[in-house]
DNA sequence: GTCTATACCCTGATAGAC
DNA sequence: GTCTATCAGGGTATAGAC
C-alpha cells in the first residue's frame, strides 16, 4: 500500500486489493476499513455504500491499464506482436506470484456479480474494451494484413478470451501450465494467420 | 423442478439452480429452503452445512455431464468434430435462453470461490476434466493425426478455455456475438490444424 | 473530515417437540 | 425424518460528538 495516500484513495486501494484477493461479496466493509486504516464514518463520508467503492475501484482499474499494466509489460519490448505476448507473460507472472490463485480481477468480478447494476456492468465492459483496444493496436501495427478490416479487433477479443479462460483454468487446477498451454495454442493460431498471407 | 423428488434431492436441485443463477455466496440457505420447499431442520439433517450442499451439487454436475449435457447435444450429431461444435452450440443456446446472463456454473464457481476447501476445488477440476476428456475423445476419433501424442488433450483443453472465455465475455457485454466470435476463431484454428496435415 | 458507538437485519446453524 | 422457533454473529449503514 503506497504511503501518503489521502483517505479516499486509501479506501479505494485497500478495496482494490481485497476485491482481487477475496472477491466483492466476501470482502466486508470492515475488511476495507481495517486494511485501509480508515474509520467507518470516513468511508461513508466519501462513498454512499460498498457498491460505490466498487465503482471507484473499477474506474481506477480502467485508468490504470496503461500505466499499471501495459507500460511495465512493454517497457523493454517494441515489436507489436511480441508486446501481445509480453502482456500475456505479465499475467503468467501474476499467476506464479500468487501461488496459482490469481484471477483477473475484472473477469472474476464479471462472473461473481450475477445481477450487477448497470453502472458496474458498464465499467466491467469498459475495462475489457480498453484491454482489447490496446491489443488491437498492436495487431494493426504489426503489418498483419486484414482481409476484411475487422479481423484485428476480433483477434484481439479472442486474445482476451484466451487469457481469461487460461487464467480460470490455471487457477482451478492450481497449475500455470494451463495458462501456458492456452498461450501456446494462441501463438500457434497467430502463426497460422501470418502463414496464410 | 422435477416432481416427486425426495427431500435431499429437492435441496440439491434447488441449490444447483440457485448457485447457477446467483452464485454460491449470494444464495442463502433460506433461498434454498424456500425454492426446495424444505424446512431448515430437514436440510441440516441431510447436510452438515451449506458447503456440503455445494459438494453435492458439484457431484451432481459431474455425474450429469453425459446425460444432461453431452447426450442431448449429440443425439443427432455423429461426426466427432461436429460434436465438439454441437457442444459449443449448446452453450450458445443457454446464453440466448438466459438473455445473455448465462455463466458456466463450474467456471463461475471456480472464480467466485477464492479459497475453496480442497474438496470443492477437486470437484471443480474434476468437472473440467470430464468435459475435456469428452472433447478429447471426439478429437482422437476424428482421425486427427497427433504429432506428439498429446495434442488432442491440449486442443481439448484449449476448447474449454475458449468456451469459458467466450461465455465470460458474452455475459459481460450481454451479447452472444462475443461467444460466436470465440467459437468462430476456434474453428479457424481447427481448420489450420487439419490443413497442416 | 474524522471519530466511536450502535442500530438493525440477515446469515448459517441449532434445539427440541413431534 | 420433519417441523417451528430461535440463537449468536457478522453484515451494511447511520448518528451524532468532535
Amino acid at each position: 500500500m503506497p504511503a501518503k495516500l489521502n483517505t479516499r484513495d486509501r479506501v479505494v486501494f485497500a478495496a482494490m486489493e481485497l476485491f482481487g484477493e477475496k472477491g466483492f461479496q466476501s470482502t466486508s466493509v470492515a475488511d476495507i476499513l481495517s486494511r485501509s486504516k480508515v474509520n467507518a464514518g470516513s468511508l461513508y463520508y466519501y462513498f454512499p455504500g460498498k457498491q460505490d467503492v466498487l465503482l471507484a475501484v473499477l474506474e481506477t482499474y480502467c485508468a490504470g491499464i496503461g500505466p499499471m499494466l501495459l507500460e511495465p509489460a512493454w517497457n523493454s519490448v517494441h515489436d507489436p506482436i511480441e508486446r501481445v505476448f509480453a502482456l500475456l507473460a505479465r499475467y503468467r507472472e501474476l499467476i506464479v506470484q500468487t501461488n496459482n490463485t490469481y484471477g483477473c480481477p475484472i473477469g472474476s468480478l464479471a462472473l461473481e456479480l450475477h445481477e450487477p447494476d448497470p453502472a458496474v456492468r458498464e465499467l466491467l465492459s469498459k475495462n475489457f474494451s480498453a484491454w482489447v483496444s490496446a491489443v488491437e493496436k498492436c495487431l494493426s501495427a504489426s503489418g498483419l494484413r486484414l482481409p476484411k478490416g475487422t479481423n484485428a479487433k476480433k483477434l484481439a477479443i479472442f486474445t482476451l478470451t484466451t487469457m481469461e479462460g487460461g487464467v480460470m483454468l490455471a487457477r482451478t487446477y492450481r497449475d500455470p501450465k494451463y495458462f501456458d498451454d492456452a498461450v501456446s495454442q494462441l501463438k500457434n493460431y497467430y502463426k497460422s494467420i501470418f502463414a496464410s498471407k
